[in-house]
RNA sequence: GGGCAGUUUCCAGAGCGGCCAAAUGGGGCGGACUGUAAAUCCGCUGUCUUUCGACUUCGGUGGUUCGAAUCCACCACUGCCCA
């Protein structure tokens, strides 16, 4: 059983932990677990952390619980939150359970003869056969009203324009009660996740003491920042999910590609299962050369392998090889096969007989979804953000012919440096 | 219950009755420079539109006016003060 605390604190994923929770960890076979919020039907790469968590967990000898918030997604963590959360409905919260729930299985080891097997609990199933007035009696007479309004989360609430409803109010005693009733059942005696649940942990924590008298421990790992204040995960597409479907492998790989060099120093630690001594390597590299940028090309290989398999992975090498790297050859030496084996990048058809009757290109471009709207395309184009093969449009008024397109049928989209789409005639 | 202040475009925050699609900052997007980095500088940033322009915005509803984000009335919400 390696020290899993120990190994954590240098990767720097631990912010907040309870005196004892190390003690605990060496003496025994510990089950802990980490709660995810059923928010979307797909998981996106801030629940990341708390994914690796468990798997560090699970690679220390204990046993990983992840737990879907079937029931605390019915009300809604407020954690954060500066107004009311709209509740979901039951249909949209069951098909979130079941794609998270599909994820989550390909990153733990299930495997039933194990003595660490993680398993995959909902808190629907114990919360679904408790009355309202047995939970008012049976938990919320444990814990005042005066120790959960002590909460940031809650305390910011009161202070804040929209105020809070109770059905939020009472999240935080949901959550923890899920923490006493793991502890009853399966014997959990941890509890990890964002520094921002610490509040909710600690509840559950207070409310296993109080209950029954039991010993509970708890860390959090810090929320992850970028160095320049963003918001970590967002991109000008959204989320970055692991769900391919909604991000492709290709797209997932050079987001992590593109993280700042502070950011890649940080992350590489959190994000991957690398040695000290490898990372450390890394880094003295990136500092003799930078332009190489070996750190991000190294996180973003280890995740897109982590998350999406070693395939996808070298699929996403080779888009990115072909659309950054060969930059300079013209675009002509382009076979059709390199063509066709561009994936991961937005790509849109439109019927060759528009094409041949003669199109501007910018009614083109609003017609196949590169842009909203042909003021927009417009727009771009004079801002000399967008290039057709390669070459920086400059007119707006550009009208296309068939010598533009590639092999007879493409034509290669720049929208901005970095995001590519591939027009098809067909 | 009484008094006062407020509600503006993604956020913060200006806004004389016409020159307001609305200052400025932040954020976002694009460009230059680089290393598909950071910093810096430049442009764009309500929607649609080739120029002109058209259309919808300033808590809600009515009103005054040739004309209102700007004036009036009522309603809603918020903050502060006195009971």
């Amino acid at each position: 059983m390696n020290n899993l605390i120990q190994e954590l604190q240098w990767r720097g994923m631990i912010q907040d932990i309870m005196p004892g929770t190390e003690e605990q960890l060496n003496k025994e076979l510990t089950s802990g677990y980490v709660g995810f919020d059923p928010t979307a039907d797909s998981l996106h790469i801030g629940s990341l952390v708390p994914i690796l968590l468990l798997v560090h967990l699970q690679r220390a000898g204990h046993k990983p619980i992840a737990l879907v918030g079937g029931a605390t997604g019915m009300i809604g963590d407020p954690t954060g939150r500066s107004e009311e959360r709209n509740l979901l409905s039951v249909d949209v919260l069951n098909k979130n359970v079941a794609g998270i729930r599909r994820q989550l299985e390909k990153y733990l080891d299930f495997d039933p003869s194990l003595p660490n097997a993680a398993e995959l609990v909902n808190n629907y199933d114990w919360f679904a056969g408790i009355g309202f007035l047995d939970f008012i009696r049976d938990a919320g007479k444990h814990i005042t009203v005066n120790y959960m309004m002590a909460k940031d989360s809650v305390k910011k609430r009161l202070e804040s324009e929209n105020g809070m409803s109770f059905t939020e109010f009472t999240y935080q005693l949901i959550q923890g009660y899920d923490f006493y009733w793991l502890h009853q059942h399966k014997n959990c005696k941890l509890q990890m996740g964002g520094s921002d649940q610490w509040g909710n942990i600690v509840t559950g924590t207070e409310l296993i003491r109080r209950k029954s008298g039991g010993e509970a421990f708890a860390f959090t790992c810090p929320l992850i920042r970028k160095a320049d204040g963003g918001k970590f995960g967002k991109t000008e597409k959204g989320n970055i999910w692991l769900d391919p479907e909604k991000t492709s492998p290709y797209q997932f790989y050079q987001f992590w590609l593109n993280a700042s060099d502070s950011d890649a120093e940080g992350w590489i630690r959190i994000f991957t299962f690398l040695t000290r001594q490898e990372i450390e390597q890394l880094i003295q590299e990136q500092r003799a050369k930078p332009s190489a940028r070996a750190l991000q090309k190294k996180l973003a290989e280890e995740l897109t392998r982590f998350v999406h398999g070693q395939e996808e992975l070298e699929k996403a090498i080779e888009t990115t090889h072909k659309l950054f790297s060969a930059q300079a050859t013209p675009i002509e030496e382009m076979t059709e096969a390199d063509l066709n084996a561009i994936e991961g990048i937005v790509t849109a058809r439109f019927p060759a007989n528009t094409y041949h009757a003669g199109v501007d290109l910018v009614s083109l471009l609003a017609d196949t979804a590169v842009f909203p709207s042909k003021g927009e395309a417009r727009k771009m184009i004079q801002n000399g953000g967008l290039s057709i093969n390669r070459k920086k449009i400059e007119q707006p008024s550009t009208f296309m012919d068939a010598s533009m397109l590639l092999h007879g049928k493409y034509l290669l989209v720049q929208k901005g440096k970095k995001n590519y789409y591939l027009l098809i005639v067909e």
